[in-house]
DNA sequence: GTTAGCAGTCTTAGCCTTAGAGTGCTAACG
DNA sequence: CGTTAGCACTCTAAGGCTAAGACTGCTAAC
């Protein structure tokens, strides 16, 4: 445990190398007149914060440096960041600005928020823990193909093409499947399995591939998620040179960043702050991820994260992902039939 | 014009800066036995192509670099330039174990068409002139809200949330929309404003939205294309010092790279090329851009294409451009029924 | 416990030197 | 007259050196 001076001074540190993102020297820190101590007391702190490992130094006579452990002291003493209701209105006029649909949501809260904090930032669809079917379509093509089209519940829509052995009209399309609708709406696909209703053969091919879709969709994992914000992070002073960032890019690139990075248990919707080293993957040593889940609980969750070095504007970054993520809570009750639609989303869980 | 000998020479100081990305040496050039002439007489050469504007230097003593217009004679001389049946049969067959979906397809060839070219790709949707309505679905999904589903020819989807003002039953939905698809089944959007149905005033507020939505569509220009490979560009010698692509790397990623970059008229189906400063927008006065337009003309066409920096081994490219571009046509002709879906995409047109 | 002052450490930038790569030029050659 | 060998010249890249400056650690006084 710090005594109240060194973890202001700790504070005044962490606070002022994530500003200017050069080694802080005792000067910077006595300079604030609240202290009230001269460079030479701030000289025996910061050699205590060394030893206790707050603090690194590039070199024995430099100025200081956090460490993973004065980021963890540092984001642990922030309290009660919320964005200010002046900042909520600001996001929340624009998300209402948009169609009430949730790629657009997602895709500008991707954008949003790495233009908000500078740095990556990565919006999962909400996933749902077993989809259920909403609706099903049958449009035809051409005379032996047809798309077919499902809504999940959700709003989620997926579709296939598939090419029947033989010719089958638009009627009869309609027709099947008005039957097949009759028989599985609101069913999760192991619930479509058991049903055991009297079907056609093409019926039963067709149910196939229906339960085979809702199998993908309960498979899909943290996939194409929405991103944003690269150019940012590698605007930032630690990119200037080297190509420390190519590893991650690629990553990046493939979307599979996500899977790599995320604990795999995030309990509430809480935002969680994982700093350097704590990250399971060596290539993320070096950055912290900001990540919150959103959606419904037990129902379709999904995660709004910002990922950056880790010296990055901790409490800044924690409130635009927690307030952001209650956003799109609010959206995917609306979607889910949860809440009243003209609500506006809940401006003020952070 | 050059004499043959020049012309040789120029190709292979080319073809060994694309390979090797140094400043090519006389000795390197004169060691072809092919050539047969010494490096004094080669240095000879390279006066006369520095002087006529093929090549420049980095300093007055310094190897050979190809210019713009060196990159250019390399381009227009090369002829003929198409996968070999190998490698048309090894892509060819990686996208045949997909489901034939335009997404998955781009996707692919975007991902696949970096990989081989290592450098960017973009590839964007198959934009229909005039959209066409093929079928109109509504799903309620509370008591007063409802999700309208668009399919239009071409199998594409749009989905839009509605909110009615008062509440309307899943019946009254499916016969509101049996009503709009038989009246407004196969129409452009033009088609389906001049119509003058009997509507009920919710049918004519569902016309509206439908009418914007297939406007949107129409509207949407070079939006959201597939891109991948960024990774491997920046891995490009080009870029191991400097932040030269900044500027270029938000393009990228904010997805609008094409409308500033494509040439606004792209005749025929055929690989162009565009080198340096060439192109329009000066930020890309260092890059080349390989690009062509598949699909159906005159009805649905996007593009395909490969940004990378001027030294880019053309040869490679332009044939890879050229092949995707055949396949994804392939299946935009199944998707708009204008070829039988069984067929396999046309592994021969370059 | 705090502070002023100073010696000591390390970095950075600039300058110089050297080695080496590659050319331009000249003169000889076929 | 085109081609070639040979040499002088130019420019770069790398290493070593120096001087300036930024901060600290330490010591001794308060």
């Amino acid at each position: 445990m710090l005594s109240a001076r060194t973890g202001t001074i700790l504070r005044s540190i962490v606070g002022q190398y994530i500003a200017r993102a050069i080694p802080v020297p005792s000067q910077d820190i006595a300079s604030d007149p609240e202290l009230g101590v001269s460079s030479a007391t701030v000289r025996n702190e910061m050699a205590r914060l060394e030893q206790e490992g707050y603090i690194t130094r590039a070199h024995p006579s430099a100025g200081s440096i956090p460490s993973d452990n004065g980021y963890r002291y540092y984001v642990a003493s922030l309290k009660d960041v919320r964005l200010s209701p002046t900042e909520q209105r600001f996001l929340s006029h624009l998300f209402h600005q948009v169609e009430k649909e949730l790629e657009k949501w997602l895709s500008l809260a991707a954008t949003l928020l790495a233009q908000q904090v500078q740095n990556v930032a990565v919006v999962t669809m909400p996933k749902s823990t077993d989809c259920r079917l909403k609706h099903l379509e049958l449009v035809a093509l051409q005379d032996s193909l047809a798309l077919v089209v499902l809504v999940l519940h959700g709003a989620k829509l997926k579709q296939q093409l598939v090419l029947w052995e033989r010719i089958i009209s638009q009627p009869e399309l309609t027709a099947m499947a008005n039957k097949l609708n009759e028989t599985y709406a609101g069913l999760t696909r192991r619930k479509i399995l058991a049903k055991d209703a009297i079907l056609s053969s093409t019926e039963k091919q067709l149910t196939d591939l229906l339960v085979k879709m809702m199998q993908d969709e309960d498979a899909r994992e943290y996939e194409v998620p929405y991103l944003d914000g690269l150019h940012f992070m590698l605007n930032q002073p630690e990119f200037t040179h080297s190509h420390k960032m190519l590893g991650l890019m690629e990553l990046v690139e493939h979307r599979n960043l996500l899977p790599t990075l995320a604990p795999k248990k995030l309990e509430s919707q809480q935002v969680r702050v994982i700093i350097g080293k704590e990250n399971q993957d060596e290539v993320f040593h070096n950055y912290s991820l900001v990540i919150s889940k959103y959606g419904i609980p037990e129902e379709a969750e999904g995660t709004v994260s910002v990922l950056g070095p880790t010296r990055m504007p901790y409490a800044h970054t924690i409130s635009t992902v927690g307030y952001l993520a209650s956003l799109l809570s609010g959206l995917v009750a609306v979607l889910y039939g949860k809440e009243p639609p003209p609500g506006p989303a809940r401006p003020d869980t952070g």
